[in-house]
DNA sequence: GGTGCTAAGTTGTGAATCCCAACTCAGATG
DNA sequence: CATCTGAGTTGGGATTCACAACTTAGCACC
């Protein structure tokens, strides 16, 4: 009763992600860093971002420890920094990954997957699953999403 | 070359799942309904979230097929709607389960996970992971994202 | 040592979105 | 027919977004 909404999200880990990778654009400049894009040229030239907005975009994501900027040198040009994922960047590879089978099935293109997962090694598809800790695989009816040690009092409904 | 970036996130999964869920608020909606709120007065007390706010939100679920709308009727009181997951809806847990687990390792709050899943039997926790076909697991690193049969040229980088 | 080139941003303006508070609306009940 | 309640509208000011034009910093070449 006295915890505000706000108080709430603050503990709550949607929320706190989504802080960072939650605004127009984020993702999709997540995803082409995925596919090895690094240079702003290159994300503004994929994704049609305006330049102001992109430059905020890279900003959050450095100052939120997905991307990190690192120098590069081309022939006869300056020094420039380009972005690259860092280990908590990489992570997001689940995030993207629910996002791409959410899609695919629901919101189908009409031209069959933009984006596979595949095992690095094998080219072999893989997918996402729920596990338990000894290794049984889950259907996600048979998972329940509860509140957490971190939540405040309050149960929904 | 001649494609534009408009063309290219048509047919990007995660571009089209953003479409819907990519808004402010939309998946802190999507948070809740798992949490089984389902009024609207129970969305904006826990959300603190502007009332046409919500309603633009309900809006683009029920539409987007994550939410459906279901007559309810309390004592006493008039025929109402509430806004309950659909099949796609309930499909969502991978995307949330994603960013859960994300935020607990990245974003910490300090107070511990406020939101966990686990086997609905037995509370036993529950994490995601990559499945190859043949029920091998794989660590992030082992997978890679490949642009799809649906993607259009212009390899990136 | 000044000129041109290029990638990476800024700046400026108008449109769209968000936030907050106050108000409306529709029916069940007295 | 007056009241209560939950589910929204409506109006406004503030923020964010989009699009285009402009700026900037250094390397190369002369």
């Amino acid at each position: 009763m006295s915890t505000t909404p706000r108080e709430r999200n603050a503990r709550c880990s949607v929320a706190r992600s989504l802080e960072i990778l939650g605004e127009k654009w984020t993702l999709l400049v997540v995803r082409e860093a995925f596919f090895g894009v690094t240079r702003f040229a290159d994300f503004r030239a994929r994704l049609g971002i305006a330049p102001d907005v992109l430059t905020a975009r890279l900003e959050t994501l450095v100052e939120g420890g997905v991307l990190e900027r690192r120098p590069y040198r081309d022939a006869g040009q300056r020094q420039r920094d380009e972005y690259v994922l860092t280990e908590a960047g990489g992570q997001l590879k689940t995030v993207l990954a629910a996002f791409v089978e959410w899609g695919d099935e629901y919101r189908p293109s009409g031209f069959g997957p933009s984006v596979v997962y595949v095992e690095e090694t094998t080219a072999e598809p893989v997918r996402l699953a729920f596990l338990t800790e000894d290794g049984r695989e889950l259907q996600p009816d048979e998972v329940a999403l509860v509140r957490g040690p971190g939540a405040l009092g309050d149960a929904a409904a």
